[in-house]
DNA sequence: CATATCTCAGTAGGACTGAGATTG
DNA sequence: CCAATCTCAGTCGTACTGAGATAT
């Protein structure tokens, strides 16, 4: 991820052609965006990863670790290193499904729940810095345009 | 980069807390552009950091790789590489500056000017396909609401 | 036999750091 | 001696791929 306490970099003009461009800017909010939250997590010793996982097995209760990749987009590979890190922190539970012995099933304990919560109020505050210039109305109006881009893109079209 | 013809994963539903959340959808969106994006590219065997170098070079002159980093916001090591890929593909030269011997001076050749103008057209293609959801009043919407949020975390504030 | 799951090993590009050599 | 430039050799987290083992 980089440096987090990275501060002002010495700025030249930048050239008209990637000034406006808006895949040049959305990368330029997510690189901030990514920066608050990193720094919010990482407080905790936590990354993106973690508190999604956590976020779904919060809200739909023990999954196998294929469904919490269908259900936080990440990759089934990353979802092993993840769990891992995760039950070494003692935050989820492992266990082998009975009923589908191809299975493990992933548990939250009462910690992870714990820190769930915890996060949330660090993620908010990230969420508050990122839109920080925006006032309520634009912040949703900005959700608004997101989430419709997105669908177009991810849809069944 | 990961795969750029990836095509739809089995989506299950997101959790609530994940879902409306704004650094998600903004990261969310820059994948789709930096998909978009790559394949542009990729036609013409060149990434990101090939057409900003590109780009800054057209505009601005000859510069050293210091300035072409300030420029563009890419690493100086990485400006390295990047050179070494342009100047490999006879894009751009790299000389030694004879005014100030620790740098280098790199120069677009016609070659250089001729795939700029390429990759321009394809990647005026592939903003089109990522905002396609849009008007273009919310394109112009979206855009002015993201370099608000930008220069927020980038003005000496 | 096909499909799904889990795991491992590895890759690619982007965004960095630290340190060394050279020049100003 | 300090500062800037260029280069090299890594690191890190994200997003992947391919393949093997096992189970349905």
């Amino acid at each position: 991820m980089g440096n987090l306490d990275r501060v002002e970099r010495a700025q030249d003009p930048i050239p008209h052609r990637l000034r406006g461009l808006p895949s040049r800017l959305i990368n330029g909010v997510a690189m901030s965006a990514n920066r608050l939250v990193d720094q919010a997590l990482g407080g905790a010793g936590l990354r993106r990863y973690h508190y999604s996982l956590l976020a779904a097995l919060e809200e739909f209760g023990p999954a196998s670790q294929a469904a919490l990749g269908r259900r936080t987009g990440i990759d089934r590979s990353d979802i092993v290193a993840t769990v891992n890190e995760l039950a070494g922190r003692g935050l989820v539970e492992r266990s082998p499904d009975p009923d589908d012995r191809r299975r493990n099933v992933i548990t939250v304990t009462a910690a992870g729940a714990r820190q769930l919560e915890e996060l949330d109020g660090l993620l908010a505050e990230a969420q508050d810095a990122l839109l920080a210039a925006l006032t309520a109305g634009e912040r949703e109006q900005l959700v608004g345009l997101l989430t419709r881009v997105i669908d177009h893109h991810t849809a069944p079209h």
